[in-house]
DNA sequence: TCGTTGTACATAGATAATCTATGTAACTTA
DNA sequence: TAAGTTACATAGATTATCTATGTACAACGA
């Protein structure tokens, strides 16, 4: 399975809205999450995480905190904010009436 | 019902490619069928559909010919290609598959 | 016959986004 | 101590959208 880079860039927004609806979490842990909710399908690449994390943050869908954990380690953790949450909320429709636009379009002659 | 630009993105190459596998159609037609399957919730401007048309011609997954209409109408008609078929078929099984990862990932903890 | 609206296609240029490659550094484990 | 994993960051190339603008003809009413 080949997803196509538009179709990873439509979801990737509230893909990680979403896992960070879930609970506070940071960068790694969200490429795992996405690989763990996937099924394996999505391998998320750091270098395409980080940036679209920054943009969020600029967006103030999420915000973050330098923290130490409990082993020592440094990172920075996200949670979804306020303004997040609503967003989640209207891409999640626009995702399913979008869906439900494909579904009826592929009904009318299904592809062979 | 606003939809974000990467999911327009996203939606655009198979829906066109949906849309000529119904049949052979033309710029203005395509504009009006997406129209009319969104319900009118889309609302495609001619200059982002051209451009479109363009590179999926140039990418062999459809294909274009002048012709006089009846009316007398100067119309470039476009129609889809064997590699069209197969790849609208790709693209269908990796929208749906892309679906099942947000539906899963959303019922975990819904949008409030 | 003139102006407006609709039909029909096209492209330039600004804007925006992804994605690859690369860099840094600390921790873990063998 | 070397290799692998964890963890974050950004530069630069590439790619794509989207707005604005242009052309042209048909239809229709005033």
């Amino acid at each position: 399975m080949a997803f196509s880079k538009p179709l990873v860039a439509a979801s990737s927004r509230p893909m990680i809205l979403a896992i960070l609806q879930e609970g506070t979490s940071y960068g790694y842990k969200i490429i795992q999450r996405v690989r763990e909710i996937s099924g394996g399908q999505m391998e998320w690449a750091d270098g395409m995480l980080y940036p679209v994390l920054h943009r969020l943050e600029k967006e103030k869908l999420i915000q973050s905190q330098w923290m130490q954990s409990e082993e020592g380690r440094h990172r920075k953790y996200y949670s979804i904010t306020e303004l997040g949450k609503e967003t989640l909320h209207q891409e999640k429709e626009a995702w399913i009436s979008m869906n439900q636009i494909m579904l009826n379009l592929w009904d009318l002659k299904p592809a062979k």
